[in-house]
DNA sequence: AAGTGGTCTAGACCACTTT
DNA sequence: AAGTGGTCTAGACCACTTC
């Protein structure tokens, strides 16, 4: 249980946890600190920044790895700083910034949990339509289509895969109240999604990444999208029950998991006779 | 100078700052602490939450009152640490907060600044239209009309004005590359933007929004926007050089200042052919 | 050298939840 | 009563900036 207290931190060669290196913030002045002595451990480059972020670093990978699944208690602060050698104060200060990342719940009293897309609280985080009267309501999915296709360059590139491998496609109507709002084509990186089917899709109950996060272990938690306004084409004016040329919105979404890699690419069309899209901004 | 440590904290009634209150954390178990003792002070209602809460209240009323204008430093923590009768890492905590809601922006070695509209890194916070290739680039404005009228009921919902109370009605182009893309309509309480002018929105280079607080000690803070999908009118497709009944972004926006209060409501229509509204979901 | 924010620790106590 | 996260304090030292 050797370690060594270089600068203001510990260099952490522990069993558990990964290399912890401590020194300064990773900017110029490399004369310091030349040779890290890393120890035995695995031969992970070290990090070079603030110690909370190397225990940042060192849950998310937790994370990622599935040791802590979605919907359960992570360790207590005073177990994780025992495991990784720093104060609580530090322990701490590494999940405050991931619970303001969404990836973890803070629940006083009860614990750290990782957070999930199967809970209520979550389901309008990345479904910003709004009705323009009366509250939310959970809309209505009728999957029209699902096929494993070969990826178009365009799809390829957003998903960071190569042209021509396998994808998942499917194709959505999201109705609210009745209304047809939403039409909605998807397609995911076929090898994290195999077995992925209709009667899948159709029988689950809950949001879609609630899916993807329970049955194929890939957990959304961040994506980026591009709206613009267009006309509807034949096949959305049928579906959404408006006229050819009734302009729609279009929102084209990336979605990332741990790591920042791409795991979905999404095309809605939303009617916005009674509903908008909402936007905070801050 | 008489302080009272009552539960984890302390109750101030010190000189430069108004009321803090230490006590439970507001909710239910209104048993205990009955009678607050906040001692001679002004009679302003106690405020039961945490003591770094109640600091960064009374922080925020500083940067509200104008004690500490956009742009300037504000005191050292060591300072108000002195000024409030805490503790540094409850300074600390507080000024974490509003740098987190963008109200102060610290730089290491200098202190902490009250955050500003009138710099570079402020410029695209409110614009979210993006070039689909390229860099951003700012946008050249065209003032169009400018005039003072009588609120209409709409307009003065929105800024919780009383229907007829004069406001402020600007409408402009904005042109990236010297291709008209948004047009916009804003009304601003008449109130507070007393000897607005073309004139002066012209003469102004920057931000309209940094305009506002400079000019008009008006600081925007947060907005919210709802967005639709519309066909261009007559005007509108005039204005952006495209054909009636052509699909635009149309975003509804209602800004706001310290306290939440609405002072501004901006209605753009975006040209999306060459541009998207760019989102990121977290 | 002095001042500022940034990191890290240690310890105390509070508030909430479960046992 | 015990365990968890939440708040507050005090002190040390680091990194950056200015004088």
């Amino acid at each position: 249980m050797s370690y060594i207290r270089q600068l203001y931190g510990f260099a952490l060669t522990g069993r558990p946890c990964a290399n912890v290196v401590k020194s300064r913030s990773m900017s110029q002045s490399a004369n310091n600190n030349p040779s890290n002595p890393a120890g035995p451990g695995a031969g992970a480059s070290p990090t070079f920044s603030p110690l909370y972020q190397q225990i940042k670093a060192l849950i998310t990978q937790s994370l990622q790895s599935g040791e802590w699944k979605p919907g359960e208690l992570i360790p207590s602060e005073v177990e994780l700083a025992a495991r990784f050698k720093v104060s609580q104060g530090t322990v701490r200060k590494a999940i405050d910034e991931l619970a303001a990342e969404n990836l973890v719940v803070r629940r006083q009293g009860k614990g750290t949990f990782v957070s999930t897309h199967n809970e209520e609280r979550a389901h309008f985080r990345f479904l910003r339509l709004m009705p323009d009267e009366g509250v939310p309501h959970h809309p209505d999915n009728r999957i029209i289509e699902v096929k494993r296709i070969r990826a178009p360059a365009e799809v390829a590139r957003l998903l960071e895969l190569k042209s021509g491998d396998a994808v998942v496609y499917i194709k959505r109507i999201m109705a609210f109240e009745g209304q047809p709002t939403i039409v909605e084509e998807l397609w995911l990186p076929g090898q994290l999604f195999k077995g992925l089917t209709a009667e899948r899709l159709v029988e689950y109950k809950g949001p879609m990444y609630g899916l993807f996060e329970s049955e194929f272990g890939t957990r959304m938690i961040r994506a980026t999208e591009k709206i613009r306004a267009v006309p509807a084409d034949a096949a959305a004016a049928q579906y959404l029950n408006v006229d050819e040329g009734t302009p729609l919105l279009c929102a084209e979404r990336v979605s990332f998991t741990y790591g920042d890699k791409a795991v979905e690419l999404r095309r809605g069309l939303y009617s916005t006779a009674q509903h908008h899209y909402l936007n905070e901004l801050s």
